[in-house]
DNA sequence: TTGAAAGCGCTAACAT
DNA sequence: ATGTTAGCGCTTTCAA
């Protein structure tokens, strides 16, 4: 099971390797008739190319990595899945890594993106303040481009939802359908997705004048369990509140099931609102009101800014472009306003 | 931005490229006081390995490739973080691929994993025939592995959960609840994970003499919407039976949440299983009972047959292992029955 | 213990 | 239109 090279191509067809790769790239001219016979012989010998030697000739991988801190977040891999039908659009493959929401496995993954030659790499990182320097540092290699999360103190590229546009909407819609004191429960404020989505949802909270007690915020990770907790947390606790406003649909679904089981009626006696629109989101009981996050949107921005950012060439770097896109807020059964219009 | 090689490193060190190269990879002799020296060269130049050169060299990537029928099924998420975790202890990255459940695109992406040199190959083909060629034609070339579905004809190894004895589990627990008759909700006959487990159950149904009518045999995807959409027309059908088995967590997440629309009550009126023990099967109105896929140990045995298989040389291929994990059923709220010790 | 040099498979000048 | 050849960055004999 030798592995064929197209100097073998080239002596079946009677060629040279210059001409065999000619062919097999399509650049250059070639005659038809010896076009023909390459493709032969190549055929017949059951030729593929040797990734490794093009890339290293070439110093260009038509590859791009991608990193994500949970590949078990069915929002992550929708992201996932958009970004590689982008990049399938521009004939280039997807590296994707887990960084299991540890940034040092993220920064080794980084790492290895870069040895590994990646046209660029989009990232989500798992923190907010700790996956800085090893981004910083990706970055000052290789196109970068950030993507729903994002580290402060770079100057990457960013694409992702305006989290506070959206907070805005969720508290809106539960104040008009009667809420007049919230509780959120979202992770601990060490990436920027919890710590947008606190904020803008503070800050309406105020404007609106919905209460939102300290003891009211309660942060753990993005998982239902964690949901599940909090939600006991808040019902034995009493006082609970008139909406739980959670910072992603996995722990709104906890928080609902939790809702269930402790016999608190949703919405009736509470709201409780998701964020991402994840497959999962309309199965809950009852299905999930949340914020639908665009994501082949996002994902196509992501692979045009990558592009941009690689013809660009590395040294002039301009100023970096910040693409937050406005979502739409998705009204089902766990909140009690029907669906507004504007 | 260009890349630091070795060549450069060695002139700072004042030593060989050679040298850099042992003291890098740690093989060969190297006296302490270079070993320094071209540590500190390497660390001050921010040295990284170019990985094609180096799989270009040595042809060996220290990767493996494993391609699944959809990323978005929690199921083989589940399986790919596994599979990585396995693959870390030694010393291996993955590269996945998403064959969007289409025996054409898996090709293109087995043949592009061969392009790269993967170390090896794992994969969970989409289609119980059509995948049959690609998967073969891999396997002539790399070591490869089949997880969780198989394709038939080809001598590769495969590991998965006996499908048989899992149905058989699933079918005695429904018929201690009281069923007398059950429909199967599947996707077509066109993988062998559906193929397997209509088997079980029907050949256990006989065996119980659980009524199966054949007009109660839906066939469609593995998704929540065709679930919905064959309960829909089970209950709508009249003669609703007393239990429906379901041939993934999906689709039973399907079928309960259209019996909840229509009011039917679940297990009362009709018993549900799923099959994968998926995340999101525990957060189903009622939860689902299932059958518990050991992913772990899966992933783990792949690993383990692929290591051996690269060790074993390509050449000599002996007879192939079947690797048939028997899984265990979690029963919910689902079933009537309750959970049974042996 | 260290260095010199060949060569992995491919592509792009350059030459014909 | 086709061939010759250098060289991408690395590892590994072989020689010193």
């Amino acid at each position: 099971m030798q592995r064929v090279t197209i100097a073998q191509v080239a002596a079946r067809a009677g060629v040279s390797t210059a001409t065999v790769s000619r062919v097999l790239s399509g650049r250059g001219p070639v005659s038809a008739e010896v076009r023909r016979r390459v493709r032969r012989a190549a055929d017949d010998l059951g030729y593929q190319v040797n990734h490794a030697a093009r890339a290293l000739r070439n110093s260009r991988t038509d590859t791009v990595g991608m990193v994500v801190p949970s590949i078990t977040n069915p929002f992550f891999t929708s992201l996932v899945e958009n970004v590689e039908h982008a990049l399938g659009r521009e004939g280039k493959e997807l590296f994707l890594c887990d960084a299991r929401s540890d940034p040092e496995v993220e920064a080794r993954r980084l790492a290895s993106l870069v040895a590994r030659n990646v046209d660029g790499i989009i990232v989500s990182p798992s923190h907010g303040t700790d996956s800085g320097p090893a981004v910083q540092a990706t970055a000052d290699r290789l196109p970068l481009v950030q993507l729903d999360r994002f580290v402060g103190g770079t100057n990457t590229d960013w694409v992702g939802v305006d989290d506070v546009a959206a907070m805005r909407q969720v508290v809106d819609h539960l104040h008009a359908g009667g809420a007049r004191s919230a509780a959120f429960v979202g992770s601990h404020l060490t990436n920027s997705s919890t710590e947008q989505r606190f904020a803008g949802f503070r800050r309406r909270a105020e404007e609106l004048g919905v209460a939102h007690d300290p003891a009211h915020v309660l942060l753990g990770d993005y998982s239902v369990d964690w949901g599940e907790t909090a939600a006991a947390r808040l019902i034995e606790g009493g006082g609970l509140p008139d909406a739980i406003v959670c910072a992603d649909d996995l722990i709104a679904l906890g928080v609902t099931r939790a809702c269930r089981a402790h016999g608190v009626p949703v919405p009736d006696r509470v709201q409780v609102t998701g964020f991402d629109n994840i497959e999962f989101a309309r199965l809950g009981e009852p299905a999930l009101t949340t914020i639908d996050q665009p994501c082949a949107r996002i994902a196509a921005e992501a692979v045009r800014l990558l592009a941009a950012a690689g013809a660009r060439g590395d040294g002039e770097r301009g100023a970096s472009a910040h693409i937050a896109l406005v979502p739409e807020l998705v009204v089902r059964d766990s909140t009690r306003a029907p669906a507004t219009t504007g």
